[in-house]
Parts: structure tokens; sequence; C-alpha cells
DNA sequence: CCAAGTGTTCACGACGCCGTGAACAAGTGG
DNA sequence: CCACTTGTTCACGGCGTCGTGAACACTTGG
């Protein structure tokens, strides 16, 4: 936990708006971490999608107190995601953060979830079919139903999540998220 | 992902059901360590769960082709977690998986994801507020708004799987899963 | 035309984490 | 009673990763 966060350096004498600001980006940083990105990533777009205009690579390594060459990794990373686009075509154009950040998180939901749903439950699969044949008393083929029956209940929420796209304008966007949290209610009391 | 699995050590000369058995361990295992855990944990406690009678350490160790202090340290993180449990009172007695891991899945939401969202929302409120009242141009509220739904989505979500309670019956349980699966569908077609 | 600034690449140092093996404590069986 | 097994603790080595700073290519402004 002890990462370098915009509390490092001397980040402090900024105007309050902007330390509000680095404190959010912290705190993406911080969350998309726990999903197997580095902070870096959540740091710097999160940074770009706040201001209010495409901000330069050397400027955004200032504001987070980092070296341009981390900024420079994670920009050209974020930029084959799709998360962030450089505004103009010369070469030291500007970036942008992409607010449709959807089909990234599907992209990767189905890259690497998906696989790692997919060997659990061929291996689940194999293993059934083995004991239920080979009659090895050791183990057990229900629990391993039971498992199973777990995979393929994750695999099927996964393609629903692979599948929805959110709006791309952020007025629907809002009615989506508004609609979203109502159905999380209601399926929440039917089960 | 050159980490230590069931096909490292002399496992190779093993009777077929329990190399699938080693199969599906390694598979949890990876996919466990994806949400932040110790690929240890989740094939020890994999191994528990397919064994049909309760297993010592020292035969988890064999199994799994790893150091009996490794198995000892996680055995006991399980055993905090209350997804294993040591059947009898002596000191060497063996372990057995706790089927109903649901409320721990919930406690780690509870403790992690659910704090990581929080810290989120709480900066972007903050930030929001001194936009807005500061005027500092620099920065789009509007931005902040559309990030700051996507944290009480989250949360509610979140939310509704803390309270939610998995059957503790292999019978109910099927039948839940079940229902899970065509609830997910039902969402999917409504978004 | 040159000087300053920007973006990219790479080798390096530092840090953290994982798993091991050895030493120790606690039971078990002959 | 003693040898053997089991479980626990701890210092260590190995490995991967993260961020840095220096060197380089490229652009821009005076």
């Amino acid at each position: 936990m002890s990462k370098a966060t915009a509390e490092d350096g001397p980040i402090r004498g900024l105007d309050p708006a902007t330390r509000r600001v680095l404190a959010v980006c912290d705190a993406v940083g911080a969350f998309i971490e726990y999903w197997g990105f580095k902070a870096i990533y959540g740091r710097v777009w999160t940074l770009l999608a706040l201001r209010a205009e495409p901000v330069a690579q050397s400027e955004v390594a200032n504001t987070l107190g980092v070296s341009r060459s981390l900024v420079s990794g994670a920009m050209a990373e974020l930029g084959r995601l799709g998360l962030v686009r450089a505004v103009g075509d010369h070469r030291n154009a500007p970036y942008e953060a992409v607010m449709d950040f959807w089909p990234t998180i599907a992209d990767v939901l189905r890259g690497r979830e998906w696989m790692l749903l997919e060997r659990a439950r061929l291996a689940l699969e194999a293993a059934i079919d083995e004991v239920e044949r080979g009659g090895a008393v050791a183990y057990d083929a229900g629990r391993m139903k039971v498992l199973l029956a777990f995979t393929e209940l994750g695999q099927t929420l996964l393609r629903a999540l692979m599948t929805t796209r959110a709006p791309r304008t952020p007025e629907r966007l809002g009615a989506w998220i508004k609609k979203g949290v109502s159905v999380v209610h209601r399926v929440r009391k039917a089960l």
C-alpha cells in the first residue's frame, strides 16, 4: 500500500481544486489496482477525464508528481485500450479521456475472467467424468457439480455484462445508470 | 504466470482422478488470484472441497506439491476466513472445506471493494463541491457527476450482493443458482 | 539555426511478495 | 521411553514489478 501517491513531492502547494482532483485520481487508481491494472492507469485517465481541456503528457506528469517516462508508458497503453485519445495529429498533441469506457471493460472481462472461468469449467467437467466412470471414491462428484454450477452462473453473468452497451451520450448515460440502480433493487428483492 | 502449479514435482505419476482434481485446483487458484487472494488459498480449499473425507495438512502439501509451511499458513488464513474447518478437536485433526463460502465473499466485498468505492465517492463529492463553488474552470463538474453516478451504481450493486444469502443446503443451492441464471437473462433483456 | 520543451526507450535500483527449508513444539505409536 | 509424524514459526533467496533518470528523436519558438 505504500505506493507513490499525489501526496509525494512538492504537490502540496497547489490550488484546492487540483488537490481535490488528485484525491479522486488516487482513489480511482487504488480502485482499479484491485482489478489487476496498474494504479497509474487509473490516475492518468481520471486526471484527463476531470480536466475540461486536453492535457499534455508533461503536465500530467507534473500534476501527478511522477516521471514523464511513466506517463508515456501509461498513455500508450491507455491509447491502445481505447481509453484515451490524442486530439490533433501532430506529435505533441495533448490527450483527452474517452468517457465511454464500457467497451474496454467488456473486452477485459472477455479476455481475462472468461478464460479463467472457462478453464475451471472444463477442468471440472473432466474431473466429474473421470470420477463418475472410474469410481474414484476419494472424491465427491456432488461437490464438483456445485462448483460447476457456480462457474456456469458466473459465465452467464459475465455474458450479460459483456453484451450490454452503456449509452455514449452523457444525458442518456445518467438515465441508464438510474435504471440500472432500480433494476438491481428489483433483482435484490426477487432473490 | 510462472507460479508453481501441480505440474511441478513428482506429481505426474498419480491416478487419473487426482490429476484431474489438481487441474481444477490450479484453475480455481488462478481464478482467485485475480481477485486479490493468493492462489494457494484457492488450491487448498478446492482440494478439500473435492475430497470426500477430511484431509491432513501434510497430505494436502504432498498432493499439491508444495511445502508444509505454505499449507500451514494457508490453512490458518482459510480457517480465520471461515472457509475451512478442522473436524475433531485434537491438534492434528484433519480439515474439511466449508462449502457455504458466500458469507466470506460478502465480507470481503464489504471490507475491500466497498471502502474503495466509498473513498472514490467522497473524493468526487468534495471535488464537485470545490469546483462548483470556487469556479475552477479547468475542471469539468459534469464528468465528475458521471463518475459519481457510477460509484453509486457500483455501491448499489455491491449492497445487493452483500445482503443476498445463498442457501446452505446443496439441493436448494442448485435451484437458487438456476434461478440466478434466469434472473440474469431477464435483466439482460430489460436493459 | 539553435535552444528549449516534449515524447519514447531502456537499464537500473528498490521494493514487496511468494514459497522454501530448517528449527522447534506437540502429538502418536511401537 | 524413544523414534516418527504432524503443524507452526521464521529468516532467507528468488522473482517479478514498478518507477526513475538518462539518453535519444522530434517538434517548436525565438
